[in-house]
DNA sequence: ATTTGTTGTTAAAATATGTCAATATATCTG
DNA sequence: CAGATATATTGACATATTTTAACAACAAAT
């Protein structure tokens, strides 16, 4: 896997622990930023697109749970919590808040770099890597470009901000309220064309797409396979 | 999350936990199956198709870790492992084989519930959640598609709404009312209509239907097979 | 300066879907 | 069986929604 890529959000109150992880994850390959509360990591995360957050669960303000809770319904950034004990039920609740895993203090370095990995590798290979694949079309979101059937075509920003997005939710239906924010396309008709243009690049038949795909009356869906 | 469609093998020596585990999962709606030790495990795996294997490390003859290992070279199954003890390097051990997620005994089995559902939120989300057949006609509630003598035919958010409900009782008579309800179809006639529809979607013989009747004074039934 | 291409917008065309009406068919009751 | 009632089928329609095509402003290239 490469590391270098990921940035990660470590997000602590106490200085020490907080220290402690962002140098380990920086020797381990990763990109660290840090916080101290809730509202200082939300600033950054509105600034940055971060891979992933390790989150203390015991913060002054708003706690590790709030946060997860109102990230989690907005975006799909990967989080593992930090629970000031083993405690089960503590962990189960921020399970069902949505965080994607737990781990209890104290914990080894060597544990915290194994659950990253684990869940770097399940939830942002495929999605928001900024290589992936919808159906048979190869992405490189970096590049701009989308290969088809060994043609290349490119894509403009809008398109970009839209298909990652959509690619870190498949399956999830976009309204075009969601896409027109995304892509800073303020008319409705302009965002169908702009679907109507994707689907070009990225379907085979784009008459009868199998991947972007129209919910009537409510927005759009995207499929990546 | 429909858990009803999910088959979990579960591998243990110990009789005790593994039908602990069993009944447990069962009555949460998985589909359970069991398994003493890896070769019967992988007997059970080379026939079924499990969503998920929950595997003990300590077993006699080959162990979970080695067959973890042997599993994963090949398939793409996920494993939760169930470590003897909480220690941190056989979990790490564990994971690096390509589990994952493990447990230390003893754990809370709501705590593996909770697991479980992470990692099938995580990785089959998008491929079996909403597939199903009705006779011969495969249907694919998420990309609302119903594929009949290899004709693959669209359905409408109305037409889905009422499929999920009647799919999930099968043999169930639903009034008209209630169909109405689920679909936000007012009119009677409409309905009447929409289940025509239906009907040239999923039966060979729209006429005589086979799987989607009218039950007179009642409303309809939906059966599977 | 001219051409070429891109991109958001707009208007016209096409499509989907619930409703309705007219007719046909099925089922029950006596 | 006849008559009554329930359900099916079909086509037409209106409306809402989506797609397509044409356009205009702008940028990039020649």
């Amino acid at each position: 896997m490469e590391k270098n890529k990921y940035h990660i959000l470590v997000v602590d109150d106490d200085d020490k622990i907080k220290i402690l992880i962002k140098q380990f994850l920086i020797e381990k390959g990763f990109i660290v930023s840090t916080a101290s509360n809730a509202n200082e990591a939300k600033e950054k995360i509105d600034i940055f697109e971060f891979n992933l957050l390790v989150l203390d669960v015991m913060m002054p303000g708003q706690s590790g749970y709030e946060l997860t809770k109102e990230l989690k319904q907005s975006r799909n950034i990967p989080i593992i919590l930090l629970t000031a004990k083993g405690e089960v039920e503590n962990r189960i609740h921020g399970l069902e808040l949505g965080a994607d895993d737990y781990l209890g203090k104290p914990f080894e370095p060597k544990e915290l770099l194994l659950r990253i990995n684990n869940i770097i590798k399940a939830n942002i290979k495929q999605n928001i890597s900024l290589k992936s694949k919808i159906g048979i079309a190869e992405l490189d979101l970096n590049r701009m470009t989308i290969k088809l059937n060994q043609k290349i075509k490119k894509i403009n920003s809008s398109e970009k901000k839209v298909l990652l997005k959509m690619l870190a939710s498949p399956g999830k239906i976009f309204s075009r309220n969601e896409i027109g924010k995304i892509s800073e396309i303020s008319q409705e008709r302009s965002i169908d064309v702009m679907i109507t243009r994707l689907r070009k690049k990225i379907e085979e038949d784009p008459k009868n797409p199998k991947f972007l795909q129209t919910v009537r009356g409510s927005g759009y869906v995207l499929w990546i396979k």
